[in-house]
DNA sequence: TGTACAATCCCCTATTTATGGGATTTTAAT
DNA sequence: ATTAAAATCCCATAAATAGGGGATTGTACA
């Protein structure tokens, strides 16, 4: 049962917003990310994806009392972590549940970030696209590299069946490419990538 | 024959580090780091690899004049690029072959890299499983969950191309199923996972 | 100047996927 | 007892991939 998580980063720094995503994936692969500029492109969305944490650089709000209550008061159920690269905006960081600063260790960051986690186990009946036990084989046997009549062969039954499996995992995670499946499954730590490499290459 | 570089980071943000180190890494999947937090980190080092870019924060200096010429004469052979992440740096940066600001796009500062390297082109150092550059896109590409059909139209080459790429990569990397590709693809930085899951899924 | 290789294009065939239909049996929950 | 979902199996067709040939052009290097 994996912990996951989707992760909100509102920060102008394309550097800070890949450093930051990079640290925490290394420590959760499972997690995912949604990344922003600028707060208007959070609200111009019609994304309507919960979030379990928003890391925001308070210096996105511009100074604007009012952008910044408008934004805390949208995402009020969610805890929100400032990101704190400079030392103006020390003086801007009241209102946030927590925060990381630039020059903070990887460790403390992570702590941090685990601490403040609306933590989501995976064993969830998310309306119908959570995957059954055998489509979760077929999956995991898929992205390890298996032809579907090898996959047949392993699990002892008919590849009419694998494909069926895999039609109703298509469908369920609305992808239609090997590729995409794959991604899906290191996303979700269905496979491991350092064990699948072993075996593949 | 891909172009493969070994560039020093100093700065003391991980995050920082870790983002930089991933944009390049994203266009260059065959750049090599060593990532410092201070410059006496790089002095102690028995490291004696011939670095072909330094990017280095200003700041790790400490205001020192005597470090910073000590460490600019000790690699005078090399492009060292000041990565600014404050304003009070700025009067630090001369002497530097050019500079990366925090808020740079992508864009710029893979343009900035590109221009102070000193690029190093090496043919099949890695016996012969290193990727050409147009294997490269096709791999992305494919990785990304692009039929070879949409990846001729993306390349603007015709299908025979990509299935002619798609067969030596293959043959380079010892793998025939997409599936092992994709894996391959994620685990050397040729794409980013949560990318392209936001377009997969 | 000859060799090596990257990049492009083409043909061929066998196998595999993708996707649309169906169907039955078993298990679990209401 | 009815319903729902999981798991299994089958048919059929269009599209894509895997892998085997082969070829040309241009660039870089020795």
């Amino acid at each position: 049962m994996n912990k996951i998580a989707h992760i909100l980063i509102i920060e102008p720094s394309c550097i800070i917003r890949e450093g930051l995503s990079t640290i925490i994936s290394q420590k959760n692969p499972a997690f995912t990310f949604v990344k922003k500029t600028s707060v208007k492109d959070v609200f111009k969305k019609e994304d309507t994806a919960v979030f379990n944490l928003i890391i925001v650089n308070p210096l996105v709000f511009n100074c604007s009392k009012k952008m910044k209550n408008r934004f805390f008061s949208y995402f009020k159920e969610v805890n929100i972590l400032g990101l704190i690269s400079s030392l103006y905006d020390r003086n801007f960081h009241n209102g946030f549940t927590g925060c990381l600063f630039l020059n903070d260790s990887s460790t403390s960051i992570l702590i941090e970030i685990e601490k403040h986690l609306t933590i989501k186990l995976e064993k969830n009946r998310v309306s119908d696209n959570t995957l059954s036990d055998r489509e979760l084989d077929v999956l995991r046997l898929l992205a390890q590299g298996n032809s579907q009549k090898e996959i047949a062969e392993e699990l002892f039954i008919s590849i009419h069946t694998v494909v069926t499996h895999r039609k109703n995992i298509s469908h369920k995670l609305g992808v239609k490419s090997t590729a995409a499946l794959v991604i899906y499954a290191v996303a979700n730590n269905i496979i491991d990538i350092n064990d699948s490499l072993k075996s593949s290459l």
